[in-house]
DNA sequence: CTTTGGCACTCGACTGTAGCGAGTGCCAGT
DNA sequence: ACTGGCACTCGCTACAGTCGAGTGCCAAAG
C-alpha cells in the first residue's frame, strides 16, 4: 500500500519529535506540536497504518510511537532535507583545521572536531596507503647491515620500516640501491607496486640482488599485503548522553566494537565520495546493531583516499549529522589539497 | 590509636571478600569464609574501631562495611603480598611481546596484552622524546624548497616534519647540511639540544644560515617545546564490568578524562621504575576519583623512558594489577634493550 | 470514503504499606 | 578480652491501588 503524503508527514513528525524528546509520541501530542491540520483520531489510524507497514512500533501497549529501523531509512531517504551548516559553524570548522601543521595533525584536529559539532563518536580513517602513490622512499643506514626505509606518499602518509640486509652495504651502495627504488617506485600506486618490486630486483646489479630482496620483501609484506591502514576515535564519552536509554543500558558491546581496527575501518573505509547512512540493523556488524553511523570518502579534489564518519545512536539528528559529517569530509580534502 | 594484628587481618579480609564479591561485608559472612579464630561478635568491635579510624565505612545503617580509600592505600602498602604470575601468564606476555615488529607494534601489542590480562583500561606511554638521544637526523628534499627531516631516536621512535625553506638548495647543499646536523646532534639528548642548534646555526657556513636557522626552528618548536608526547589506551570495554555498580553509574567522566592525552600522560608519565598506585582521592584529576591507577616505568636497563599502567574502579585486585604491571614493564624494557 | 468525537480499555509509572532479613550496637556474663 | 544474646535499623522486595497518557474501535458527520 502506498503511503499518502500526510502519513508521511507524520511519519516525519515522529521522527523529529522523537529524536527531540527521546520518548515514544502518541497522537495527542503530535497534533499539539505540529501543525497538520487533522485531529487525534486520524493521526491514529495513520499510526496503525504505518506501523502494520512497519515503519514504527509501539514499546508496550498504551504507549506512544517509536520509529524502527525501517522509519528512519524512510525518513533519511524521502523526508528530511539537508539542513545547511549555519555560516558559524563554517568559521568552526575552518578555524579548527587550518592550523594544522602535519598529517597526524589533521586527522587529530578533525576527528575531535567531528566529535564535538555532531557530539557523537567520530572515526576518522589516515589517507589508505593502497590508495596513496610513492613520492618518494629514503633509504637510511642505521648500521652496516641495518637500514631505515622511509616511503612518503602523496597523501602526506610517512611511513618507515626497517630492514636487516643479509650483508653490509657501504655508503655508495646505499645510494645506487636509493635511486634504484626510487626510479621504479616513485609515482605509482602502492597497490600496483609488486610487478614494479619484481623488475627492481630483477635490473639491480648483482652485488645488490641481496639488499634488493631483503628492502622489497619488507616493502610487500608491511605496506602492501597486510595494508597498514590506521584510524583516529574521539568522542566515545558521548555515547553516555542520554543516560543509558540510547543502547538499552550496555555501552559495552559497542566499546568492544570500537577497540577493534578492523571494524571501523569497514565502518567508514569509504570508496565513494557519497555521504553513506547505516542504520541500525542494517550494519553488518553485530555489536553495532543500536547504532546509526554516518560515513564519507573524502580526498583532494575527486579521487578518494580515506573514510570518515561518525556513530551515535539510531535516534541521532540524521539531517544534521549529515551536512556535517559531509561538509568536514570535504573540508579535509580542501586541506590535503593544498599539500 | 595502633591497630593490632587481628584487626589489620580483620580489615585485609574486608578488602578481599569486597573486591570478589562486589557486595558490602558484614561480620558473620566474614567469620564464615576466614578463619579468624573469633565470634562474629568480635569482628563487630574490631570493625566499629577500623570505621572510626576511616578505613571502612558503611554505605548505610545496617549494611556490612566496604573499604574507605585509606583503607585500600594500607591494604596496599602493609597487607598484600604481590602475587607471582603463573608461568602460563609470564609465557602468555612473551609470546604476545615477542613477535612485535616495529615500535608501535610493541606499544599496541602491549596495551592490548595489558588490558587483557588485568581486565582493566590499559595505558602505555611511547617512550618519550625529552629522555631520548638522536641517533640519526635524515634530511630528505620533497623539492627544491620543501625538506621532509626525519629523526631517529634511540628508543626507536621516528618522528618526521617538514621544512618550508627559505631559498632553493641544491644537493650538495643538503648533503652539507645533513652531515653538519648529524655531527653536532647525534647522541645527544633530545632535551640538551637547545644550546646543540644554537652552536649549529653558528658554525653553518653562511649560505647555509637560513636554511639551517629553518630546520632548527622546526625541531626546537615541535621536538623540543611542545615535547611530542604519544599513548596508546586500549580496554575501555571493561569499564562496563560490574555492570555500573562502580563509578556509581556514570561513565561520563572517566571517558573524558581518557581522551584528554594530557591527563594520560600525568597518569602514567612515570620517572622511576617503581611500580606506583594511586587510590580514588589521591589522584589529582577530579574525573578520576572514582578510580584507581596502577602505573610503572619501563625502559631498557634502568633508564626510564617511558611510563605504563592500568586503570580501574577503587574496587580492583590491587595485588594482581601490580604484579602484572610490573611484569609487563620489565618485559617491554627487555625488547626495547633487544633493539 | 475520509474524518471526527466519544468511549472503554490497557498498562506502565508512581505511591504507600507491610514483612523479611542481613547487619549493627550494646550489654551482661564468662 | 571475648562471646552470646537481644533489640533495633533500614534497605529491599512484593503487593495493591491509583493515575493518566495513549490506544483501538465504532458510529456519526462531512
Amino acid at each position: 500500500m502506498a503511503l499518502d503524503d500526510r502519513k508521511l508527514d507524520v511519519l516525519r513528525a515522529i521522527v523529529e519529535d522523537y529524536v527531540a524528546t527521546q520518548e515514544p509520541v502518541g497522537s495527542k501530542s503530535l497534533v499539539e506540536r505540529h501543525q497538520l491540520g487533522v485531529s487525534p483520531a486520524t493521526v491514529r489510524n495513520d499510526m496503525s497504518v504505518l506501523e502494520e507497514e512497519g515503519y514504527i512500533r509501539q514499546p508496550h501497549t498504551s504507549a506512544g510511537r517509536v520509529p524502527t529501523d525501517r522509519g528512519y531509512r524512510l525518513f533519511v531517504d524521502r523526508l528530511s532535507t539537508v539542513k545547511p551548516l549555519s555560516p558559524a559553524e563554517r568559521r568552526a570548522i575552518e578555524r579548527f583545521l587550518v592550523g594544522a601543521v602535519d598529517l597526524d595533525d589533521v586527522v587529530h584536529r578533525t576527528v575531535r572536531l567531528l566529535a564535538q559539532i555532531t557530539r557523537q563518536v567520530a572515526v576518522v580513517q589516515y589517507p589508505s596507503l593502497a590508495r596513496s602513490t610513492v613520492r618518494h622512499l629514503e633509504l637510511v643506514p642505521i648500521s652496516t647491515t641495518r637500514l631505515m626505509v622511509v616511503m612518503i606518499a602523496n597523501t602526506g602518509r610517512v611511513e618507515q620500516r626497517q630492514v636487516e640486509l643479509p650483508a653490509p652495504l657501504d655508503e655508495t651502495q646505499v645510494t645506487t640501491l636509493r635511486r634504484l627504488s626510487n626510479e621504479k617506485l616513485c609515482g605509482s600506486k602502492l597497490s600496483d607496486t609488486p610487478p614494479l618490486v619484481q623488475a627492481l630486483i630483477d635490473e639491480a646489479p648483482v652485488e645488490l640482488r641481496a639488499a634488493t630482496v631483503a628492502l622489497s620483501s619488507v616493502l610487500l609484506e608491511t605496506l602492501v599485503e597486510r595494508h597498514e591502514e590506521r584510524v583516529a576515535l574521539a568522542g566515545t564519552a558521548n555515547l553516555t548522553r542520554g543516560g543509558l536509554l540510547d543502547f538499552q543500558g550496555s555501552l559495552r558491546p559497542i566499546l568492544e566494537a570500537l577497540e577493534e581496527e578492523v571494524i571501523l575501518l569497514k565502518l567508514i573505509g569509504e570508496v565513494e565520495p557519497i555521504t553513506r547512512v547505516r542504520i541500525g540493523d542494517e550494519n553488518e556488524i553485530d555489536n553495532l546493531r543500536a547504532t546509526s553511523i554516518v560515513s564519507a570518502g573524502y580526498g583532494p579534489g575527486v579521487t578518494i583516499v580515506g573514510g570518515l564518519g561518525v556513530l551515535g545512536p539510531t535516534r541521532m539528528d540524521y539531517p544534521g549529522t549529515i551536512a556535517t559529517v559531509r561538509a568536514v569530509a570535504r573540508y579535509v580534502g580542501e586541506m590535503l589539497a593544498q599539500n
